[in-house]
DNA sequence: GCCAACGTTGGC
DNA sequence: GCCAACGTTGGC
């Protein structure tokens, strides 16, 4: 089993928004790097774990955990020309993008911040992708070691 | 709002 | 294949 990490503006789609989706679960669209649809196509397998982050907003960090309840499969938003997230380079027949399901599993009772996450940048976390200057990847991967850290700052 | 870092695009 | 221009990400 591998564990991930992933991004999503709350003023998007927050965690709050997936715990009222229906059965916690939503189809993780709008990935449009090549480097994170290669991860999300090829290296997500059911039953992965992933921490939900929140970026872009006032307390930056993880909030919750998720399951990967299905692998890799063509975005469909793309194919529509109406959504925002379409392509035209993306046809059905070769799919250029692809996204996963999670199903949320807990929330945290609390937000561990980037603010803390960074404080053991240089030890415990140390080489950390999120922790990384300049990293925009929204998915990516996590150590083992890293994840069950990350868990115990709760 | 600012800005650093990075990916993508397109001219050559 | 190089590289400048541009757009986006995301913390602060």
């Amino acid at each position: 089993m591998k564990y991930w990490l992933m991004k999503t503006e709350p003023s998007t789609f927050s965690i709050e928004d997936l715990a009222r989706a229906p059965k916690r679960t939503t189809c993780w669209d709008g990935v449009r790097n090549f480097q994170a649809r290669n991860m999300l196509r090829d290296d997500f397998a059911k039953g992965d774990l992933a921490f939900l982050y929140h970026s872009s907003c006032d307390v930056p960090g993880i909030v919750g955990v998720m399951k990967v309840s299905r692998p890799g499969y063509p975005d469909h938003t793309a194919f529509d020309p109406d959504h925002d997230h379409f392509d035209a380079d993306s046809r059905r027949e070769e799919p250029r993008w692809f996204m996963v399901d999670v199903t949320l599993e807990r929330r945290f009772s609390r937000v561990i911040k980037l603010e803390m996450l960074r404080a053991h940048a240089a030890r415990e976390l140390a080489g950390m992708q999120l922790l990384r200057t300049g990293n925009r990847l929204s998915v990516m991967p996590l150590d083992e070691v890293h994840w069950k850290f990350i868990l115990a700052l709760e």
